[in-house]
DNA sequence: TCAAAAGTGTTAAGTTTACACCCATGA
DNA sequence: TCATGGGTGTAAACTTAACACTTTTGA
């Protein structure tokens, strides 16, 4: 023992993530099943012990890597959960961060070796420790988040319509919008670029795909949804 | 040892507290001397370690309370700071909160017993740690916070006046704002009472004191400004 | 009597909301 | 040919912002 604070309690701190996809019009989490005693089989977000050597953020990111093999995820604190009995087995304080994922991005297969599923956001079912809290408090963060910054290109493909953009901010919200209010906002943000390439997929006509332009936005970073 | 995560390492977990008053005007923190080595001495803000019997946020309530001599203070978390080498004594991991008490709730005897004094949140010394980090986001979240929620009543005394409310929201805000704008907005709010008495100490004609009222809110939560 | 803060309404500008039809295509 | 999603503009309602003078009173 080297340490400065000889007298005080250490603790173990852990991180859990609330991983974001957007899929099928739907806003879903990813959740998993646990590993671990106690509470082993139970549902629950996928976390991990911190270790030594990184900082939170760094445990949330290798953890979100262990999961999904995805680097550089857009990643936010939701907070610290450290309630005293919160986890069944031991003391254990937890960090949670919430991140946004591009369904696409990650491998099915990934996901059936990790038993992870995406659950729509509203129908997430009762989860280990105080999780359900967790994931509550992401989603308000998120929503919050979502309409002053612009982070939903993140749940989406690099092209998108705008039928899509517009379904995930309904989603988001928990309500719909007027299509012709939205696009008259959309047109406002010149960092929102329409390419001439069509998407075919979701109608028979097809629609342009947009593009976030991140250095036009630096350069006016005028986002509001 | 009989825990069951005991192949996981354990931390150090602190609180600190960003503590917010509102005098003469201004917004301001309290700041502390450090009274542990490393960094004896240094400007820093006042925390505490977690210990094994409390939840982080009893944590940041005990603290306060030593500090202060206050209970039931107004308090949020602002997130944890968990870099490697935040601590240069060693590995600490922080939840930051902050509070708003009335600077007149807090009694100079305690405030000079604890070395701690309000300095002005645009004139932030440098401090000790990450703290002027923590010090940047906590305002960030409190300027979010108290325009949507009415929380400023807790930085002010029970009977305010509209001119005292004003320079609060001017003061957090960084803007001055129209008078007659500010004051038609507070009429539309029912739950700020306006009371029969009188204070004569800001102005010779006398100002009509408001009063928050808790229950008037909760039936109707109308808030913005 | 005058300096200093309290109190009070109106109008213009800007923003937000409501609303309906034609288009292009594949099945 | 028709069902499906893509695409487009205008007017009314509402919200926000700008603006100046009178009142009260203690020094």
């Amino acid at each position: 023992m080297t340490g400065y604070y000889q007298e005080y309690s250490k603790f173990l701190v852990a991180v859990d993530c609330i991983i974001f996809g957007f899929d099928k019009g739907e806003l879903r989490v990813l959740i998993g099943k646990r590993k671990l005693n106690p509470g082993c089989g139970q549902r629950s977000l996928y976390g991990g012990f911190v270790r030594e050597d990184e900082s939170i953020e760094e445990a949330a990111n290798r953890v979100l890597y262990q999961l999904t093999g995805l680097d550089h995820i857009f990643m936010r604190q939701v907070g610290a959960f450290g309630n005293v009995n919160r986890d069944p087995g031991e003391r254990v304080i937890s960090i949670a961060y919430y991140a946004l994922i591009n369904v696409n991005d990650y491998s099915q297969s990934l996901q059936k070796q990790h038993e992870v599923e995406w659950v729509n956001i509203n129908e997430i079912p009762t989860l280990y420790s105080d999780h359900n809290l967790m994931v509550k408090k992401a989603r308000k963060m998120m929503k919050e988040k979502i309409s002053r910054e612009p982070i939903s290109f993140n749940l989406l493909p690099e092209l998108f319509t705008l039928t899509q953009l517009q379904r995930l901010y309904e989603a988001v919200n928990g309500e719909i919008v007027d299509k012709r209010n939205f696009r008259k906002r959309i047109k406002e943000m010149d960092f929102i670029e329409k390419t001439n390439k069509i998407d075919k997929t979701g109608s028979k006509r097809g629609a342009y795909l947009y593009r976030f332009n991140k250095t036009t936005y630096e350069e006016d970073p005028n986002f509001k949804l």
